[in-house]
DNA sequence: GTTCCTGCAAAAGCTTTGCAGAAGA
DNA sequence: TCTTCTGCAAAGCTTTTGCAGGAAC
């Protein structure tokens, strides 16, 4: 379930967020991935379409986007922040052999159950960490 | 439930690694303090103790207990790592007024329903946010 | 003509690396 | 003595900041 590009855009709008080159394709970049890209990654992916951008940019742009609730970091195991576009809650797993970070869909009901009555909860993340099926039947 | 010194203590000559100095007041430091201080706490907390110390000891000795199996890193909202006694499965909240980061224990009925097929799960963290009861009744 | 946005350069902050000397067995 | 451990100094990386030039309205 991809999140619309279109959808994005207009929730800039909305915002009165100015729809620059950079911005937009930054956006799309990540609308597109959906495989958590790093900064580095972004930047690398853009600099051939857009050369005169520089990573301050994606960071700035990253900033906006995170500010206006479109995207969300994600904080892993490496020192670099991944982003990750906002949709419906979702965990995260990270295999340790291949370093591929797999999305999978949380059970509202059972993340019901996880609860802290007296605090007020605005954010659940829940992230696992072993080997995906594809390096388990590599080592075969 | 504070994990004993003297386990840990045990624990470390179970596997062969040297004793020293700063290796136990480290270990001893995160066994009384589990509200999951940064390199910079821990070295700042025992700079007075220990005059000599290096930040890259308290590198050093993380990484060792961290490869006993002794402390868990913790990659929370900031740029900086924070460490944990390894203790039963628990979740962690961080308030995003104060920023205090609070432990909760996990039910494991509820985790074990958080299930993966295909994987080989080795881990599983849970991390909250929003506002503790100490900044909720401030705020009135 | 303002205001907003980009991007270079430099700085900042956490962490790692290389290595020499000290400590310990 | 031989191995392990410490800690200084320097480097490495990601991220942030300051600011001038450019684009957009």
């Amino acid at each position: 379930m991809k999140p619309s590009f279109e959808d994005l855009k207009s929730e800039l709008k909305r915002q009165r967020i100015g729809l620059s080159v950079q911005r937009l394709k930054i956006l799309a970049y990540l609308a597109e991935h959906l495989d958590h890209p790093t900064v580095d990654q972004i930047y690398t992916a853009l600099i051939t379409e857009i050369p005169s951008l520089s990573k301050t940019t994606v960071y700035n742009t990253l900033s906006v986007l995170q500010d206006a609730g479109l995207v969300r970091p994600l904080q892993i195991d490496e020192h670099e922040t991944r982003y990750d576009i906002e949709i419906e809650t979702h965990g995260h797993f990270k295999c340790a052999s291949c370093g591929t970070i797999y999305n999978f869909s949380l059970d509202p009901n059972v993340m019901q159950k996880i609860d802290l009555p007296a605090f007020q909860i605005m954010d659940k993340t829940v992230y696992f960490k072993g080997i995906c099926p594809d390096c388990l039947s590599n080592k075969k």
